[in-house]
DNA sequence: AACGTTCTTGAAAACGTTTTTATGCATTTT
DNA sequence: AAAATGCATAAAAACGTTTTCAAGAACGTT
């Protein structure tokens, strides 16, 4: 509990017999100061074991080395994935992170958005769960605050973002299974106000289209277990190929069909979206489409910095690859 | 990028025409100011938009209303539970949190401690990697900063700790294994140097010694899905049940079996601890000890919080109960 | 030797709050 | 009616920094 006060630039400055601001310049800019002072200011910062207040410094110059995070949901490990690329490559340059979860509310993430500004953040990252939200809309006009969106893009104005192919996913996974034999669909869907949904059910949509299967049944959900669990139990009729919104959901589908006497993939294939950690051990192991999801994080965190750091930054609109990733979940039907 | 300047509290002094005392009394102890003005400042600060800036009050009064939070692995879900739970709590109190992951290193743990008391934060909840930490010494030793432990104890000091029951979770396992007819086991123990893997294991041992058992091995690993699998293909005999340090390492060890040609539960039982979400639907679905994880995190935020208001804490060693779930990863060989 | 440069240092202002102290005014008490 | 009390408000100090500005010292040039 002793709140014995911390030392402070003062303390050193005395120990050393020089002035704040020579301690400070020594601090930020140590080629302005004498040999001989440099030496003291280093023993006496050194002896008293100094570190400088961050608080104070972020009141002088504008910036706390803070960045805001928003996710939907701090427990989903996809999610925390993005994180943990954005953070690797941040912390390097001194930033921390402030990660909130809003729980798949927009209420919530206008409420995250003002706290995190209040509480000073250089830089957003968020993640939203797509909704209009009228308090980002202000946010974004006000320009006051840089933010880049990752995996799922704001929809509703400009900004910069970065994400997956997820539309060119569909199409290389519907192309792999119509070759493979498969004649009917079902597509599950995620929260269908989610980018990412909605260029994935695109992305399939293209497919059915492009290839004039008729037999095909869209079904609207959430990107979760339960969802594909309760979509896939709803089904009027099994088809050859059920798309999963994501692997999670993909997951569920599986054990839903399990309950209904269905095998995969001997009578059902099941295909996903991610390549999560867990989908090559899952039994059976999935085919799924992989998107870089560290990556993306890590890129996020780059266009931030840029943005940050007032550069021109010439793509704001960064889409990353995916590639399918054939497993047991799937097999040829020919 | 416009960093025009945020209104402060200056601004709403000169727009309700008051002093900035008169502002901040308003804000903080609305009745120690008369109807008239509260009307005026009331409007003010409507009109404007304004909101405190959280630097200026965090240098004037201590305290950033942010937690630190380390946990060796921020990909890793059940530490993310345990950090909602403490977030749950927490943020209803008004806290923000710094979630940092310190890749399981007590060089990154050490850094980033010392980078989240420059931030300033009011509070550090933990879950340590384990090792000796010298500058966790220091700081508890100085006593600057309240911090609670979380699922792993740092054993070196007496600290303020909520975990789970770990010992009597793998004694109650070990009787259930023994009843239902298993003769001889094997240990796979997760960082030995982490206390939640030594009390598993003393757990673990004091079973096999109430029971007589003599058939027995301990295998030293990680809590790693990756160490659960290279644990049991190194195992010399393969014996009636394996007992992993968690969920993780179980399925691993499944993975590994299946891939030895073993059958489970048929030819061995195999059991985890933690039941994390995927447990129910893993194939098959495990055997584990259940202990309250986001419970977990919430009486730590609670317990960090009572520290922080200066309350005498009675109980510093918070140790939630666990119980067994029965699934179908084992199966009775009497 | 006088002057002009450059370099090193310290004083002071500023960032946005809260809180302590002081001030003015109205009300009550003597 | 004068003094004492209480209350609402304002002024000013403080928190820990960085940075601007000015002053002084050291140096080189004419």
């Amino acid at each position: 509990m002793g709140k014995e006060k911390a030392i402070t630039i003062k303390d050193v400055a005395r120990a050393a017999q020089v002035s704040i601001s020579t301690v400070s310049r020594f601090i930020n800019t140590p080629d302005s100061v004498s040999e001989k002072l440099k030496e003291r200011i280093d023993k006496a910062i050194k002896n008293l074991g100094y570190r400088p207040n961050r608080i104070g410094q972020s009141l002088r110059t504008g910036s706390t080395k803070l960045i805001g995070f928003i996710i939907p949901d701090i427990t989903n490990p996809a999610f925390l994935l993005i994180v943990k690329g954005a953070e690797d490559y941040l912390k390097k340059h001194g930033y921390s992170f402030i990660l909130c979860g809003s729980d798949h509310s927009v209420r919530e993430e206008s409420k995250l958005l003002r706290a995190l500004i209040s509480q000073g953040v250089d830089g957003l990252i968020v993640t939203c769960s797509g909704g209009h939200n009228s308090e980002l809309n202000k946010v974004l006009s006000a320009q006051h605050m840089h933010i880049v969106f990752v995996d799922r893009k704001y929809e509703r104005v400009p900004t910069a973002y970065v994400g997956a192919d997820n539309y060119s996913g569909l199409e290389k996974m519907m192309d792999y299974l119509v070759q493979t034999g498969h004649k009917s669909f079902a597509y599950l869907c995620g929260e269908k106000q989610v980018s990412s949904a909605k260029e994935r059910l695109a992305g399939f949509l293209n497919g059915v289209k492009k290839y004039g299967i008729e037999d095909y049944q869209v079904l609207f959900g959430e990107f979760t277990f339960e969802s594909g669990y309760s979509l896939t139990k709803t089904l009027r009729k099994v088809p050859d190929a059920i798309v999963a919104g994501n692997d999670l959901m993909a997951f569920g589908t599986i054990q839903a069909l399990r309950e209904k006497g269905y095998k995969v993939p001997e009578d059902v294939s099941v295909v996903g979206f991610d390549d999560m950690f867990f989908s090559k051990y899952y039994k059976p192991s999935l085919t799924t489409i992989r998107q870089p999801i560290y990556n993306m994080g890590r890129k996020a965190g780059r266009m931030l910095l840029s943005l940050m750091s007032g550069k021109k930054v010439k793509n704001k609109n960064v889409i990353l690859d995916t590639e399918i990733v054939v497993r047991n979940s799937t097999k040829s039907r020919n």
